[in-house]
DNA sequence: TGGCTCACTTGACCCAGATCAATGCCACTG
DNA sequence: CAGTGGCATTGATCTGGGTCAAGTGAGCCA
């Protein structure tokens, strides 16, 4: 029984059914038409791993690229004295995978329970050069993937301790509920561990821990099990981040 | 009078004539044929900048592309308070400007004098929709930048101010001179002045010049005139570094 | 039910790098 | 050729965030 979709949605991010997820989601796989969707799915494999589960290493990425269905996967390096950044976030729908050779090393690793669509890598390779469509939505997403990095460029340089921690929590809050970008009230779930957060800030658990401690004093955001973030008011975290 | 080319340069980064540039360069031009390649010769024009020249607020990068002939540009952030951050560094023949729309603000400016040649956007915008190939070049050199402003993000946010500057002098002296991998007797000249490499690493200038001091007088480097460095030994400087 | 472990918090202290301030060193220019 | 202004170096001092260490609290398994 579908209802009749609203106008709203029929732009170049529609929706599209993915056969092989068994699940719609928007993303690079969006560019594909309906028979080739359905080539896809024939090769394409569902998965879902708990935290903390390499993604790179175990062949996964490696000969596979993949849909990011539910979940947060973390892109980290890693130096010889075990000096770790996390360099990018990775939410549904987020295509997953280096196309061409990549000139460094950097580990997928997810970060909560994740749910994957995953494809060998032959398959989207020839998919990629066939339809040019696909391409321009991977280079769109490597673009977006490319500003996010500059962004947090800026963060890691200039920021300090405290507006780290109000850019992360803006960035989860944003990410995760998409449409709240100036909203009261908005709720989540904190999808990294306080180790996880330091790396990605490039500080310590601890002045994670103290600047998370300084936010709930000032009444800016309250905390329940760890975990649960809640923002009464989502400007004035973003303008302690310094945006 | 042409002489055999070389077998080993039949490779897609063969580099092919620019007429527009009339220059030889690699990069991602050199995925169109002769007949576009033609067609953009009338389109294109040739220019040069001193340094400190805007390229994106002059109409230069909004309503163009260009690619680098020689010199460095540096691409910066800028916080409403005035703490910049350098979030990438272009050398020839990179390609410039910003398929797609931004989803952040990012500014131009020449590090040293700079040879351009610039394109009219729509010129491009439709060769990139019909030759699949300068798409692919364009995706390939996207992820590239994204590979190297990831492992940019390691140095920001894990290294210190010592492994920061060793980094910096190693990128340097890797981008100026590509071929010297691991060679004796380096030599070059910096392309940024001490407050753009200090806020290309997020530190100080008295920071930067301090531990460039100590290389110095740990014979790792050895500097003329401020801006000429000579590296007797790009291994010693690389372990510095902690590559 | 009691002891473990894992994730986080909190406190005391310290140091790398920022800040503030002075000086040096050209290259211009009037 | 003194004067000026843009870069860079160097020194003295301060401080934000790191380090080390102890404590809390919620599962979880025996």
């Amino acid at each position: 029984m579908m209802s009749e979709p609203r106008a709203d949605v029929h732009n170049s991010d529609m929706p599209v059914l993915c056969q092989a997820c068994e699940a719609r989601h928007r993303g690079v796989c969006g560019a594909l038409s309906g028979t080739e969707l359905l080539q896809l799915s024939s090769k394409a494999s569902r998965r879902e791993v708990v935290p903390g589960t390499e993604l790179a290493a175990d062949a996964e990425l490696t000969s596979s690229y993949a849909n990011i269905l539910s979940g947060v996967v973390k892109l980290t390096k890693i130096l010889a004295d075990g000096r770790q950044q996390i360099v990018g976030l990775q939410f549904a729908p987020d295509f997953l995978g280096r196309p061409f050779k990549a000139t460094s090393e950097t580990n997928a690793e997810s970060a909560t329970t994740v749910r994957l669509c995953t494809f060998p890598r032959a398959v989207i390779d020839r998919m990629i050069s066939e339809t040019p469509e696909l391409e321009r939505r991977l280079l769109q997403q490597t673009l977006n993937e490319l500003d996010e990095a500059r962004g947090w460029m800026v963060t890691l340089g200039r920021k300090t301790a405290a507006e780290k921690v109000a850019s992360f929590l803006y960035l989860i809050a944003t990410h995760i509920n998409p449409e709240s970008e100036s909203a009261t009230n908005v709720s989540f779930e904190l999808p990294l561990t306080r180790a996880d957060i330091a790396d990605f800030l490039g500080l310590t658990i601890e002045t994670v821990s103290r600047q998370m401690t300084k936010l709930r004093k000032a009444d800016v955001i309250s905390i329940e099990n760890n975990r649960h973030v809640t923002v009464p008011d989502l400007e004035r975290l973003a303008h302690r981040a310094s945006i």
